[in-house]
DNA sequence: CCTTGAAGCTACAGTCACTGTAGATCGTAT
DNA sequence: ATACGATCTACAGTGACTGTAGCTTCAAGG
């Protein structure tokens, strides 16, 4: 029988079979075709598809972005503009993490170094450090 | 009454009403004193409690992550080695994430500035660009 | 003292994006 | 023909909450 399992097609794309499934049940990939035993079976046009969703995924869009990407990429005359509002609101969200998470690393190796070094038994500083949030460099 | 109400605590500390009962629920707050009424009423302890709970979890840890902490801090005698190595560990994922941020970061500005400049219902490059991952310059 | 309205109560369903389970059926290599 | 891995459906569970419905209680003003 021709077309791939979608054992095949997550091996191929590296995402879950029961992830699959999941995404054909919010709508994201179309029914397959069936054998006569019920089992899917895909074509190359639901590989790109699913791997245009990992992909998506893998950037951090959440579901209700990748299947907005998809219906944009469906529509017949220019809506690309869109789809670069998207992309950009994504990246200024990616930035704001990136400072959030730098911020905490500060935090955190504070935290550690301010007990690194004491000889064992010693009283150390890092569940006082986390009790005192007073203490902070900075906000969070 | 002595005591402070759940909606004083919860405005003190940032933390949302619900969240707080749900943190009881979780173990991670003891039962509180109440009223004839059958409301909670704190303590300044409780207080102490929640805001460790809630710098905890503004630095990434999970709630089991600080139940650990918890414990760990009634522990009588010296178990900050522990301690030390939960805040390490937390520490080395905060710096993954943020590598695998910054590389998200290149990926999503390549995208958008691919598209930038180009008059509106020109072809653009986003869709293309998500659908492409062989075009990405780093792995994820 | 009594009313009123905000705040609190319990219990449970819903969120997101999956993951895991049970128990049955299917497909294919030998 | 048989064995065995792959697949099927349906549903429960995850983490860390959030939201809802339908009550009861508290504290302040009149």
């Amino acid at each position: 029988m021709q077309g791939h399992s979608i054992g095949a097609l997550s091996k191929r794309t590296g995402v879950k079979v029961t992830t699959i499934r999941y995404y054909e049940g919010r709508g994201l990939l179309p029914d397959p075709g069936r054998t006569d035993g019920g089992q899917r079976r895909y074509g190359d046009a639901e590989m790109d598809r699913l791997s245009f969703i990992a992909h998506a995924r893998q950037l951090g869009f959440d579901l209700d972005a990748v299947a907005e990407l998809i219906a944009l990429q469906e529509t017949p005359f220019d809506a690309h503009g869109e789809a670069h509002l998207i992309a950009t609101s994504r990246l200024a969200e990616v930035r704001d993490r990136i400072e959030r998470l730098r911020r905490l690393e500060g935090e955190l190796s504070r935290i550690v170094s301010a007990c690194d070094g004491h000889p064992d038994g010693q009283p150390c500083r890092v569940l006082n450090a986390l009790a005192d949030h007073g203490a902070c460099e900075h906000e969070h």
